[in-house]
DNA sequence: CTCATGGTTAGATGATTAGCTAATTATCGA
DNA sequence: TCGATAATTAGCTAATCATCTAACCATGAG
């Protein structure tokens, strides 16, 4: 829980799962949006790696990015419900498979 | 936005939040609740104040700690909406006044 | 095999953080 | 006014953070 606020403390590392949104992408197609080194990029990632709010699959030379919004989902959804704020409790459970994702 | 995702990085502020939703609670009775020096929480109110969090009430000698839970609202769900999620689709007009609070 | 490319690791620096003790400010009660 | 109480500020330390450059690993192309 820390660690994904934490994460999420860092504008450039908002903006990298906004950008994620769109689908998976590469290391250095988001170093791309960026006005940092590629070191400070990599650890960014590395944030958000451990945060587990992406995963990172090796394709060839390259390492995709994917945003995991189930992670991002459950901290803040969570955390939001546990001050009982704005989720509708799913009442039916046929709801159910309809919020799971 | 970061501000708040910064104070909420820290499990000692969390769980003054949560304290605090049971409704104001002046600092010295916070501290109760914590192994830590009164100054550093003071620290800690202060960043939650920086967040705009909390609101700071002076009561003679005490100052009472007050949860904004609309700001916590509108950083999480907001921030979460942007995502698109945990909107429940407002699918009709007329569902609109049931879900704006 | 060698080289260029994509990315991370190493190592340094300046800024920020969480924590402490001690000192300070502010207010209430006697 | 004086003393006790509530809380913050001052000043310090150790740890972490964001950033950089330079060096390093891994892979696909030739």
């Amino acid at each position: 829980m820390s660690r994904v606020f934490r994460a999420l403390s860092d504008p450039t590392r908002r903006r990298v799962l906004q950008l994620l949104r769109a689908g998976p992408m590469s290391a250095g197609d988001l170093c791309l949006h960026f006005d940092v080194s590629k070191p400070t990029m990599s650890a960014h990632f590395s944030v958000l790696r451990e945060a587990d709010l992406v995963h990172a699959e090796k394709v060839g030379k390259s390492i995709l990015y994917h945003l995991k919004l189930s992670v991002l989902e459950e901290a803040l959804l969570g955390f939001a419900q546990s001050f009982g704020l704005g989720v509708e409790p799913p009442a039916v459970a046929s709801d159910i498979v309809e919020t799971q994702r």
